[in-house]
DNA sequence: CAGGCGCCTG
DNA sequence: CAGGCGCCTG
């Protein structure tokens, strides 16, 4: 029943929400919104206080509102219902919301319209019941829609007012703000702005560190950056030369210019610009902050596993290409168009427009109109809709375990790079991961039905929808995702202004890494993956865990087996030596797809020729028939487990492989 | 991919 | 016993 409340604060982040009168749309989004929120355990009653906490964190001009929000929240259906049945006439004239408790006696209903008053009363208390708490006017159900959207309106209005206007503002008492508040709001405003400056600095250093590390990395072997970095960021963000920017560059254009903007922001702010409307952009700000930092960040551990990639035992020509950045988009795309055989062209295509997404995002985040937002939507399930994950858990219902938070900027706090690097490591940046876990809280759910989140195309929520799927399930397989970059650790732990924080918990990079060891080691001892993952504290669990990854690689590599073994069989093929695992061959496609999904890997050639064994084992055994007896893996196993090779010096290293 | 189970080993 | 493996299952 306390459906006014998310409706009123919904007025302040979603414009334009209301248009279609969709309260009972959004209702169920609030719930979701509430229900996902980690970190926070609030009942009903404080959601209201939760959400303007969060929203405007000591914003007096909502002081009125929020009184009579948390009033109708904190109160029951009960409650409600009897202070409804009590006054409700007075209740529904007071569009801004405000209790009995204030209204004046004379706006008591005269005697004789006492029938039109019961009426409305009996009408309100059928309205509360049912659940609709959008009519609040004497007896006009009939377009309880409209009349929400014009105070609405109105209340928007008032909020971009400059304050000295407000007074010639009819209606609300948001317009009767005491002056003394206004200076208040003010000095609020500008020690968020200095905050908000902090962080960008603090971003900026941090970004700036990285790409010192990265640059040490690559060794200055990229002039292009230079050349590229000239490029005037705020000329054309359409340009497609501007996609081949590497990402971290386009980035620091980005930080450069929200500096820029944020500091125009603050000046606005003295003037008095209508705070909810600042507060909805900086916080736009800061996603969009976030996004870019997380994907600068990615960028660069994508560029180092690549590096390592290609410096690996078995280098082709093609790898070699991989580790110039300048090719680095067009590799990515290519990668996309080996593994289909097909269509080189669209997903470089498509990349380009992807990459192109944040510059426009940030752009446009001025204007805060819903379409910004879906651009950034679009970013955010960039990689997840490039490598869907099949499986998903139709029981996964929170992305996030209740005490994990996603990457979650406070600005009524400051911020230093250790905290920035600090969410880093502990929930970005990797891959399909980065650009959600990284998300605030608003963002990252990226339900369509999000409070902050407008939307627009359906086919954009189905997307969406289930590329969250995929990652709350990876989520919620691992508990403790915590550290997700080895290069950012050992930048960290030289760097005094970031705090190291090696901790329990396997990412999905760690995983990723499992899969590419695999190629090298079927049979890691405990001591090797021990050593392999340094960045890991190992207990009990997580050794076991690890152990059990490669006991389900085995699992799936020896059913693979099995299973071409006997396709040979039932083929014809009579020598052994006629069959053969090459990089064409169809089992090897089917475990590169299973270890090495993204295709960045250059698979070792000894791992054919185990493959090749392998095969030629299951195919004599079967064969032979030896497959009856119940056990008969077992002398293949002893076989394989013979075969492991020397894990690379740089899975050592490099803990986001 | 993880949980549970039985089995083996040192 | 603890640790590890493989199988089965969801």
């Amino acid at each position: 029943m306390n459906l006014s409340l998310p409706d009123q604060s919904m007025h302040n982040s979603c414009d334009g929400c209301l248009e279609d009168d969709k309260s009972d749309v959004m209702m169920p989004c609030f719930r979701k919104n509430m229900y996902d929120e980690p970190l926070t355990s609030y009942s009903s009653g404080s959601i209201i206080s939760q959400l303007l906490r969060k929203s405007v964190h000591s914003k007096r001009v909502l002081d009125e509102n929020s009184f009579y929000l948390s009033t109708a929240a904190d109160s029951g259906q009960e409650d409600q219902s009897s202070v409804s049945s009590k006054d409700s006439t007075v209740e529904a004239t007071s569009p801004t919301g405000h209790t009995s408790a204030a209204a004046s006696p004379e706006e008591e209903p005269p005697l004789t319209d006492y029938l039109q008053a019961k009426r409305a009363r009996v009408e309100n208390i059928i309205r509360v019941m049912t659940g609709s708490p959008n009519s609040r006017q004497h007896g006009d159900n009939e377009r309880p829609g409209r009349e929400t959207r014009e105070s609405y309106r109105e209340n928007k209005r008032k909020q971009r007012l400059p304050q000295h206007q407000e007074h010639g503002a009819a209606g609300g008492q948001v317009s009767r703000q005491p002056s003394s508040r206004n200076s208040e709001n003010t000095n609020i405003k500008e020690e968020e702005c200095h905050k908000l400056k902090e962080q960008l600095h603090s971003m900026q250093r941090l970004l700036h560190q990285l790409q010192e590390k990265f640059m040490q990395v690559y060794n200055q072997e990229e002039p292009e950056y230079e050349k590229n970095d000239t490029l005037d960021a705020d000329s054309d963000h359409e340009n497609v030369e501007e996609n081949n920017k590497p990402c971290y560059i386009n980035a620091e254009d980005d930080f450069e210019r929200k500096k820029r903007r944020v500091t125009a922001d603050c000046k606005d702010q003295k003037t008095g610009i209508g705070s909810l409307v600042h507060q909805g952009e900086s916080q736009s700000l800061q996603e969009t902050l976030k996004k870019e930092l997380s994907k600068a960040v990615n960028d660069c551990v994508d560029r180092v596993f690549k590096k390592v990639s290609s410096t690996g035992p078995d280098l082709s020509p093609q790898q070699r290409m991989s580790s110039s950045p300048e090719l680095h988009i067009s590799l990515r795309a290519d990668r996309k168009g080996q593994q289909g055989n097909s269509n080189t062209d669209q997903p470089q295509a498509e990349e380009a427009r992807v990459k192109s997404q944040p510059l426009k995002f940030f752009e446009s985040s001025e204007a805060q109109s819903p379409q910004d937002q879906t651009e950034a939507l679009s970013l955010v399930v960039r990689k997840p809709i490039a490598t869907p994950v099949t499986s998903i858990a139709p029981t996964v219902k929170r992305p996030y375990p209740i005490h994990q938070a996603p990457f979650q900027y406070n600005y009524s706090a400051p911020l230093h790079e250790s905290h920035i690097l600090e969410h880093l490591l502990k929930y970005g940046p990797h891959s399909n991961f980065a650009a959600l876990s990284c998300m605030p809280p608003s963002m990252d759910r990226t339900s369509p039905e999000s409070v902050d989140l407008p939307w627009d195309t359906i086919s954009m929520r189905s997307k969406v929808s289930s590329s969250l799927g995929a990652v709350a399930v990876d989520n919620l397989c691992l508990p403790h995702v915590k550290i997700e970059c080895g290069e950012l650790q050992n930048m960290a732990e030289r760097n005094p202004y970031m705090s190291l924080n090696i901790q329990e918990g396997l990412t999905p990079s760690h995983l990723k890494k499992a899969k590419l060891m695999f190629f090298y080691t079927r049979y890691p001892s405990s001591n090797v993956l021990k050593t392999y993952f340094p960045d890991v504290k190992f207990n009990r669990c997580i050794t076991s865990q690890l152990i059990k990854w490669f006991s389900n690689f085995r699992e799936f590599y020896y059913i693979q087996m099995e299973k071409f073994a006997r396709q040979a069989i039932a083929d014809g093929i009579r020598d052994v030596k006629d069959i053969t695992v090459s990089r064409d061959s169809e089992l090897f496609r089917a475990l590169n797809m299973h270890y090495n999904k993204a295709n960045d890997f250059h698979v070792p050639d000894r791992f054919l020729e185990v493959a090749e064994i392998t095969l030629h084992e299951f195919y004599n055994a079967i064969s032979a028939s030896k497959d009856s007896d119940s056990s008969w893996k077992k002398s293949i196993y002893k076989v394989i487990c013979k075969m492991d090779s020397e894990v690379p010096e740089e899975f050592k290293t490099s803990s986001c492989m």
